[in-house]
DNA sequence: ACTTGACTTCGAGTCAACTCGAAGTTGTAA
DNA sequence: TTACAACTTCGAGTTGACTCGAAGTCAAGT
């Protein structure tokens, strides 16, 4: 049996970014397992946990919302009978985030285009205060 | 003096996929010029008006918040003056985009890489499930 | 004349996702 | 032993971004 490192809230929080109110959160809302606690009651998070807040901030950061989160581990506790399932999501999911980085690369096109008009309205601008510099 | 074509609120609530209580919003908070009226006081939206909306939402769909937003135009309505303030507010978002669009990949790339391992957990699921057809 | 339907304003309500505060407990440090 | 900081639970409050409904106006169609 290996002894597994465990932290405090504070430390999660620090590690992730989280607060220590949202993981708090995370747990009541059922995102994760019930966190185990040290001889005072307070959270011992382990290995695994720490993995599990990592997986579920990607899935957060890619725009999936807390309730199809909750789904998602809810058929992770049912176990092997559903990875087909949960792969099933994944692929979804997959084709979701692909079309929001394709999206995302279309508006940094404009963006580039934009501030190449700026870039050209400014140098207006400067001939126009020449001008009035000179005149 | 080349006539422009207008729409309605619903033409451009069709248009940009935005409800009419958006559009409506989005004036309402000064994201958006105050909108011409027909002689009945109905909406009518222009050509610069619906430009305007696509930017707006451009600029939502990569996160920057309607704050944010009202900041740029702000700087917008100051007009020329405002050019170089404007293009560096466009050249930091761009940043943000680039960065956003980054942790999307790198999270496609831990998705693909679930996906593998899930596929490997359904072999091996599979094959149990075999055995024990066959046991 | 009258109904229909799309609009108008304005204030209030909703929703997701946190975020916080009060009241109480516990372990360490002065 | 007493102060202090960090935790605990639980319910309530906040924020951002809409979303809606009530009450009224107006033009067009029957």
């Amino acid at each position: 049996m290996t002894q597994e490192t465990i932290y405090t809230i504070q430390q999660v929080a620090e590690q992730t970014g989280l607060t220590s109110y949202t993981l708090r959160y995370y747990e009541d809302i059922g995102l994760l397992e019930p966190i185990a606690r040290a001889a005072n009651g307070h959270r011992r998070y382990s290995e695994t946990d720490i993995n599990r807040i990592m997986m579920l901030m990607k899935l957060r950061k890619t725009n999936m919302s807390l309730d199809d989160m909750k789904y998602f581990i809810s058929l992770y506790r049912e176990g092997s009978a559903t990875a087909t399932e949960r792969r099933e999501l994944l692929e979804a999911h997959r084709q979701v985030v692909n079309e929001q980085i394709e999206e995302m690369c279309e508006i940094r096109r404009f963006i580039d285009y934009k501030i190449g008009l700026y870039t050209e309205e400014e140098k207006a601008h400067n001939e126009q205060h020449e001008v009035s510099t000179i005149g």
